[in-house]
Order: C-alpha cells, then sequence, then structure tokens
DNA sequence: ATATATGATTAAGA
DNA sequence: TCTTAATCATATAT
C-alpha cells in the first residue's frame, strides 16, 4: 500500500514541481537593503563584516571634517546614543538570526521525515529554506530601516543642538579679542596661533575660525561700533606687551602680520600707537581718504600668509610677541 | 515683545 | 582649503 500511494503522489508530484520552478526567488528589494546596509555602515552602526577592529576607526572617520581633536567633546553625547542604537540593533539582529536558524532547522527536519512518506527532493528543503530567510530578511530590513530613522533623528537632534549656539565664556572672548586686536592690522591667526587660541580659551579651533571670520567681516563693516572695544583691548594688550609675556605667547607666533599686508610701517614699536590712530580715524565721519584707516577698510588684503609654512622669514617676526 | 549681539552655516571666489 | 559676505537662529539686552 505505502510504495503504491508514494507513486501516486509522486506522479501528482511531476505536474505541480513545474509550477515550484516558477516562483523561485524576488530580489528587487536588494537596492533598498543595500543602501540602509551602506548607511548603518557609515554611521558605524553595523561593523564591517571581516575586521571587527574596524568599528571604531569607522565611527571617527564618518565625522565631518575629519580633524579628530576638533569635536570631540560635543560628540561625546552623540557617541553614547549611538552606540546605544548599536548594542539595540545587534541584539534584535542576533535574535532574529537565531529564530532563522532555528526556525530553519525546524522546517528542515521537518520536510526530511516527511521525505519518507512523501517525495521531498533537496531542492525543494532547500527552496523552503530560502523561502524563510527571504522572510526573515524582510523582518530585518524592517529592523534596519527603524535603525535607520533613529539614527537619523538622533543625528538630527544633535545638529540642532549644535545650531543651537552658546556665547563663548568670558575668557574665550577676551582671548580672542586680544588677539584681534593687537593684530588689527592683520587679524588672520595661522594654524598655530588658532590652536593657541582655542586652548586658552577652552573652544575648538574651528570656533576660533569662526569667530574671527565674523570679526573681521563686523569690525570691518562698521568700525565704529567696535571703537570702544578696541581701545579697551589695544590698552589691555598694551600692558601685557609691558609685563610679562612669557608663558601665554611662545615663539611659535609668527605673527608675520604687519609686513605682509599694505601697511608699509616700519612699526614693530608703536603697534598701539598705529591702533589708536586707525581707531581715531573710524571717527571721522567721511572715512573716505584716510590713509590709516584705508589698510583696515580696503586693508586685510585676505593673502593668508604662509603660516605653517616652516622656512618663513624670519626676519618679519620681531614684531608683536617681543613687544 | 522687540532689537541687537553673536555663534554657526552656507555660497561663492581665489 | 580658507576667505568674504550673507544669512540663519538663538542668546541677551532693552
Amino acid at each position: 500500500m505505502k510504495p503504491a500511494l508514494f507513486s501516486v503522489l509522486c506522479e501528482i508530484k511531476e505536474k505541480t514541481v513545474s509550477s515550484i520552478r516558477g516562483i523561485q526567488e524576488e530580489g528587487p528589494p536588494d537596492a533598498q537593503l543595500l543602501r540602509l546596509d551602506n548607511m548603518l555602515l557609515a554611521e558605524g552602526v553595523s561593523r564591517p563584516k571581516k575586521q571587527g577592529r574596524g568599528a571604531a576607526a569607522a565611527a571617527s572617520a564618518a565625522a565631518p571634517g575629519g580633524r579628530p581633536s576638533d569635536r570631540g567633546l560635543e560628540h561625546s553625547g552623540y557617541r553614547a546614543k549611538l552606540s546605544q542604537i548599536r548594542q539595540l540593533y545587534h541584539s534584535e539582529l542576533e535574535k532574529y538570526e537565531q529564530a532563522c536558524r532555528e526556525f530553519t532547522r525546524h522546517v528542515t527536519s521537518l520536510l526530511q521525515e516527511q521525505s519518507r512518506v512523501r517525495p521531498v527532493s533537496p531542492m525543494e528543503i532547500a527552496h523552503m529554506v530560502g523561502v524563510i530567510h527571504s522572510k526573515f530578511n524582510s523582518i530585518q530590513m524592517q529592523l534596519k530601516q527603524s535603525t535607520c530613522e533613529a539614527v537619523m533623528t538622533l543625528r538630527a537632534r544633535f545638529l540642532d543642538a549644535r545650531r543651537k549656539r552658546q556665547n563663548f565664556s568670558k575668557q574665550a572672548t577676551e582671548v580672542l579679542n586680544e588677539y584681534f586686536y593687537s593684530h588689527l592690522s592683520n587679524p588672520y591667526p595661522s594654524e598655530e596661533a588658532k590652536e593657541e587660541l582655542a586652548r586658552r580659551g577652552g573652544i575648538s579651533v574651528s570656533q576660533v575660525s569662526n569667530w574671527f571670520g565674523n570679526k573681521r567681516i563686523r569690525y570691518k563693516k562698521n568700525m565704529r561700533k567696535f571703537q570702544e572695544e578696541a581701545t579697551i583691548y589695544t590698552a589691555k594688550t598694551a600692558v601685557d606687551a609691558t609685563e610679562v609675556r612669557g608663558p601665554g605667547c611662545q615663539a611659535s607666533c609668527p605673527s608675520i602680520s604687519h609686513s605682509s599686508s599694505s601697511g608699509p610701517f616700519p612699526l614693530t614699536g608703536p603697534r598701539d600707537a598705529l591702533v589708536h590712530l586707525q581707531t581715531l580715524a573710524c571717527l571721522q565721519p567721511t572715512p573716505r581718504g584716510g590713509g590709516l584707516l584705508a589698510q583696515a577698510r580696503g586693508g586685510w588684503p585676505g593673502k593668508q600668509m604662509p603660516t605653517a609654512s616652516p622656512t618663513g622669514n624670519p626676519s618679519s617676526i620681531t614684531s608683536d610677541a617681543s613687544n
């Protein structure tokens, strides 16, 4: 009886097997899945499959700018939440994969058991496994999608938070203004100077750059408004200059400043006088012709100096630091 | 509540 | 890449 039934089933099978073959795979969601995968990878949520140690490096490399020392503090909160997301993602993923394995095993053993009473080809089992995997993959994709969403919102929140500005500390503005007004004729701090200012003000280098960019343009826009500030800080730096100048400004302060710009001043000495004259000139209602004014007004030729260049002309370094 | 000050971002130029 | 200039969005002063 049993062999007869088996053969009948075989016959029926012959007719239906083609339809099974026809179903086969479905491929389209690959693109989206790839997109999600790439994003998760770029965000450092999922690690590179083969190189486990690459995760941290990838995460830091994904940070914009590429200056690792720049924004470490601001990222700490972001990092924490990101790792939280990552942890959740991986635990969920692991759960899904385990469930998938178990289910696959179960189905496989079931089919093998049934193959004793009805014809079940290995290909069919493989097909079933494929179907199961695709189902679980779609679930995984949902997980990835929601993870991506979480990352995106976190990112948005972080960026918003970064955009919410916070005024610099007194110390920072002090330091920045001091530098600005004592280098009024060429307020373009070199990279090293920026680092120094950042260190002394407790802010980042890019914040120093932002500050100087804003300051230059706003100072130039109407100097009258900054006259008071200028006198304050020039007086302050004048005092500083006569006092100890040791620990703050090292020999690294190049400040080729004056000689480079359009200002053909012998200077080296009367920097303060120059500034004072400038501020006086700013008070003129018709600032058209002022020679000194022209320096600052049309001035700041923008030619950024060799700054980091190691072989900067040593002859012109005479001025600021020593006075 | 409005005005000003200010840090950050963006586009465009060299 | 760094700058200027304009602009955004908020902080602070009025």
